[in-house]
DNA sequence: ACGCCGACCTGAACGGCGTTCAGGTTAGGG
DNA sequence: CCCTAACCTGAACGCCGTTCAGGTCGGCGT
C-alpha cells in the first residue's frame, strides 16, 4: 500500500490532531503509515517543508475556497473582524494549529493564505497600500498570538492542569475591535478612496 | 571552578547571543562551562526552566530596574508606544531574544515582566481593568510578532540570505500607533478617570 | 507480451538531543 | 578537623532528523 504526497499530509493532519505537534515526528508519522521515517523523504526534502504544507492544508480547510470576502454587503470593519474570525477558527480546528502556522511562518515555508485572508479584507477598506500591509501584518500577529494563548490554554485544562478560566470569546473579538478602530480612525488622508 | 546558577544564566546568555537558539543546547552549554550536561541538571529541573531563567535575564537587563513611567511627563499613548519601544529593543538586544520570549511565556515559565511593562503603561491611560488588560495583552502579541518577524529576517540577510529590503522602523511604531489610536478612541466611559 | 522506468520503499547507520542516576569530589562552616 | 551540602562525573537510555545504497513493483511504450 504505497502513499503519494497528499496522504502523508492527510495522516500528518490526524497525528497532529490525536498527538500535537511535539510528537508530530517523522517516525511516528511514519508509524502511522505503515512505512520507514525515511520513506517520507521521498515526498518532502526535510521535515520543516512537510510542516509548511501541513499548515497550509490547515488553513485552506479552514479558510474553504471562498474569498475573503462573501457576498455579504458588509462594512470593511465588519469583513475584516470576520476574516480575523476566519483565520481564528481554522487555527482553532486542529491541535497546535496556531503555533504550527507561526513557525512555518517564521521559516517562510507557507502560511502565506493566513495573511492573505487578512490583507484583502483591510484592502476592503479603500486604504493606502502601506498601511494595509502594516495593518493586516498587526492583525495577523494579533490573531497568531491571541489564538495560540487560547489553544495552548484550552490544551492544558483539557489535560487536567488548572490555569484559571478560560478566556471569553469576546476577548478576541475586543483585541481586533481595538485595532480596526486605530484604522477607523486613521486620517482620511490615507483612504485610497478619498 | 565550580558554576553558580547565575554562571549558568550567564553563560546560556553568551552562548545564546553567538550561536543562536537551536545551537543552545544542554550539551554546549555544558561544554562552554567546562562541565558535562548532567551538571545542569543540579541548577535547573529542565531546559525549559532554564529558557525561562535565560527570558527573564534578557527583560531585566533590556528593561533596566527603572519603573514602566519614566519621570518624563509625557501623555499616556507616548507612554504605551515608549514602553513597546523598551520591550522591543530588549528582545532585540540578544539573538533570537522575541522568539526565546515567546516560546517561554506559551509554556509560562517566565517572560512575565514583558507583559507587566507594556501593561503598566496602558493604566497609565486610566483605563477600565479589563481593557488594560485586553490591550496590553494585544500589543505584547503585536511587539513579539513583529520583533520576531524583524529578528529572523535581519539574521537571514546577516548570513547572506536575501529577503528584501529591511522593514524600515517606523513600521513598528505604525503598527503600535494603529492600536494606540484604537484605544484613543475607545468609549470615554471606559476610562477609569472619567 | 515484454522490458524498462520511475515512484516508492527498506535497512542500517550517523550524530545529536534531553534526561536520569548512582556515586565521586571539594569547599567552608561548626 | 571533620562533615555536610553543593557541585560534578561517567555512563547509559530512548528519542530525534537525516542520508544513502539498494530493493520492489505497477504501468506505459513498444
Amino acid at each position: 500500500m504505497r502513499n503519494s504526497r497528499d496522504d502523508v499530509v492527510a495522516r500528518a493532519l490526524a497525528v497532529l490532531d490525536a498527538y500535537g505537534l511535539g510528537d508530530l515526528t517523522m517516525r511516528r508519522l511514519g508509524a502511522e503509515l505503515g512505512v520507514r521515517p525515511s520513506a517520507l523523504y521521498h515526498h518532502f526534502p526535510d521535515k520543516q517543508t512537510l510542516l509548511g504544507a501541513v499548515a497550509d492544508e490547515v488553513l485552506a480547510r479552514g479558510l474553504g475556497g471562498a474569498p475573503a470576502t462573501p457576498p455579504g454587503d458588509l462594512p470593511w470593519d465588519g469583513v475584516v473582524l470576520e476574516a480575523c474570525r476566519r483565520v481564528r477558527d481554522a487555527l482553532l480546528a486542529y491541535r497546535d494549529g496556531a503555533e504550527l502556522v507561526a513557525t512555518v511562518r517564521a521559516f517562510g515555508l507557507g502560511g502565506a493564505a493566513a495573511l492573505e485572508e487578512v490583507a484583502a479584507a483591510v484592502a476592503t477598506g479603500g486604504f493606502d497600500d502601506d498601511l494595509v500591509a502594516t495593518a493586516s501584518r498587526a492583525l495577523l500577529h494579533l490573531v497568531l498570538g491571541h489564538t495560540g494563548e487560547e489553544q495552548t490554554h484550552l490544551q492544558a485544562q483539557s489535560v487536567g492542569a488548572i490555569g484559571g478560566e478560560p478566556r471569553p470569546d469576546s476577548d478576541f473579538d475586543a483585541a481586533v475591535g481595538l485595532l480596526v478602530a486605530g484604522l477607523r480612525a486613521t486620517t482620511p488622508g490615507a483612504r485610497a478612496d478619498a
